[in-house]
DNA sequence: GTATATTAGTATAGTATTCGAATATACTCT
DNA sequence: AGAGTATATTCGAATACTATACTAATATAC
């Protein structure tokens, strides 16, 4: 079981309560402060200190009277979904480069896009943070923290041990982009972050659930009992270099049948260009995911597995497929459970996930 | 991320201070307060107080001056090792009822063992009681709980959904035995007693680990970031019915080509005394848990796999062939990094994983 | 042999934060 | 109008931390 690693003081007690009471205000519209000890389990004194102070920052409001009823009425408090804003930016694509300042609610305000192809290294660095500094001078209200979601092998911390497509090696950006813009920062690997997205703002709602990014290559992100998971060297939900086919043809990582020759964008467009049927190209794809899958899914017994990818054809056909092959590889009980689904966030997913991080990180809700 | 449940107060900044004194207590032999303080980074007043409480609860001691350097010399403080006895439980060998008394030093200082061959349903639970009340009678010393590890899906507070074996379905064993014994009573499955033994007292020392359970069936036990993990429906660790073979064997699950159906025990003792070669039967078997392992290694970055399993012939080997299937199917780099080892803890893992998880659930250390 | 420096541990006061109880408030119901 | 009820705040007690000062016991330098 993980060790306690941090010694506990008056000011965690306050910091734990004070999630609680923001979680709550995120989860519902308006509460009263008697709702919200109920909801909180705390003392109707401490949760009035504790919207008080909310309050005082801006980041709660009162919204004015409850519905009436017996008694003494009760003032309702919110969330002032307009009183921070969190910079987000999507690095995955390598055409275009996305940034947004986003809302408490998830909301994406403001938007800034830049022209990406075949920058890489320091200039891409120069390219985020003009968007960046772009977005932020453009912002309509005070911030929060800035978010990225980058291709790559990415650290807690934010330091991208790795990005091929970037050009990025060891790159602190975390560091790089607070000494820029001093302003929390917190990074996380594009698969990551589209789990974290789906996980706040999406269909499903287990603890548990795997996000299958299929774009010119395949990665997975992976949340574990709410929590994302990074694993041992960071490199958690590399799944696109598992081989699935002995017979399979030659990848870029010099293998043969990795999951990635069937399922990255590239591979199907080629494929369905060359005259394949489009459906077929799609299925036997699917069957692929569905086989990479089976031993993972049923390892961690995750129920909800999201596919998302931009431009990835017929995505229910290929879910179809790679569900009806992990039923028939695993067992009755786990396969019935299971559900393998595109992601219907749209293409901003990333930009939520990244949200998400940073609403996490800076107020502990999401 | 994980959602904050329960509020704080003033009782939870305690105990978590007190379990990091005690886990400190657990890691080293003999420390100072200010020893204790230096590494917890809590004020020495603090480490006095705590360290006051735990004395009266006998849980430590003093043990004499500390080596003489320059200043006041210390006193030492250390974990009073049988101060208190956990009362373990394995019930994962179809034969035989293993119980035990443990020391906090995790030493077995007392056994009482049942013959347990057929016995299942309501004189399984008693066969079970009747062994705990045994050993609990002839305990060397108070008790802090009991432990238990048993076949089938388990839920975390102690209910086991499913125990074929066993014959037991939706029973509340926790439940049963806290109020035979009144005692606190936690109860997980088999595999994943394994896999906190691992965590706890085994070789690797990394927060991610998997334990495979070679025995009649196969079963997967996993840490992840330092917890165990139990699944959506609590069944991670499912590894023994994925399909590794299309064209394998039929299995009792009714399927053709279960990993079960190469790696259960009983299937390779069969092979072996049908005469083929002990070693390339061995082999083969590793190979194909190799194959089920890659992905979820992969997805997971796991870089600790255990294998345990009792009457299971070379152990070695089978890890060998395993690993080498995985390398030749993964990343370069994950396969470079991951071993898959043989369980050294002999005969007592189970003992022992159902022990760390009393320790972790009424000390908050292991 | 004495003064000084150093480390261990405790005692005391102050602070943060929660909790419980009492109280003020403002409404509905009769 | 008066009783009843739920909301919200105020105030004091309790808890457990931190900081600071203090005592104790030793080694070391001279």
């Amino acid at each position: 079981m993980l060790r306690v690693v941090a010694k506990a003081g008056h000011q965690d007690t306050r910091a734990i309560n004070r999630r609680l009471v923001l979680q709550s205000l995120f989860r519902s519209d308006a509460s009263s402060r008697a709702d919200l000890a109920r909801l909180t389990g705390l003392t109707p004194a401490t949760v009035s200190d504790l919207v008080a102070v909310l309050l005082a920052e801006g980041l709660a409001e009162e919204l004015g009277r409850g519905p009436a009823k017996v008694g003494k009425p009760s003032t309702l408090v919110g969330l002032n979904v307009s009183s921070r804003y969190v910079i987000s930016a999507d690095l995955s694509d390598s055409s275009i480069l996305r940034t947004a300042a986003i809302d408490l609610a998830g909301k994406v305000s403001l938007r800034v896009e830049r022209e990406f192809r075949g920058v890489t290294g320091e200039a891409a660095v120069a390219l985020t943070e003009e968007a960046i500094a772009d977005v932020i001078s453009a912002s309509p209200g005070p911030l929060l923290g800035i978010g990225v979601g980058t291709p790559g092998i990415v650290t807690p911390t934010g330091t991208v041990v790795e990005a091929g497509t970037l050009g990025w090696f060891d790159l602190h950006l975390a560091r790089r982009l607070q000494d820029r813009f001093d302003l929390p920062v917190s990074v996380s690997n594009d698969a990551n972050a589209i789990a974290l997205a789906e996980y706040s703002y999406g269909a499903g709602n287990s603890q548990n659930l795997m996000a299958i990014k299929i774009g010119d290559g395949v990665g997975a992100g992976i949340i574990v009992n709410g929590h994302q998971h990074h694993g041992e060297s960071f490199s958690a939900g590399e799944i696109g270099h598992v081989v699935v086919d002995d017979d399979g043809p030659e990848c870029r990582c010099g293998r043969y049948g990795c999951l990635e020759t069937f399922l990255a964008v590239p591979r199907l467009r080629a494929a369905i260009a060359a005259g394949d049927d489009p459906g077929s190209v799609v299925s036997a794809a699917g069957h692929r995911l569905g086989l990479a899958l089976t031993a993972a899914v049923s390892v961690l017994d995750i129920h909800d597995v999201v596919v998302s990818g931009s431009g990835l054809p017929r995505q229910d056909r290929l879910c179809r497929a790679a569900l009806e092959t992990l039923r028939a590889r695993t067992l009755a009980n786990l396969g019935q459970s299971v559900t393998i689904r595109p992601s219907d966030l749209g293409d901003d997913t990333i930009l939520l996930g990244a949200n998400v991080l940073v609403l996490s990180q800076e107020l502990g809700v999401a």
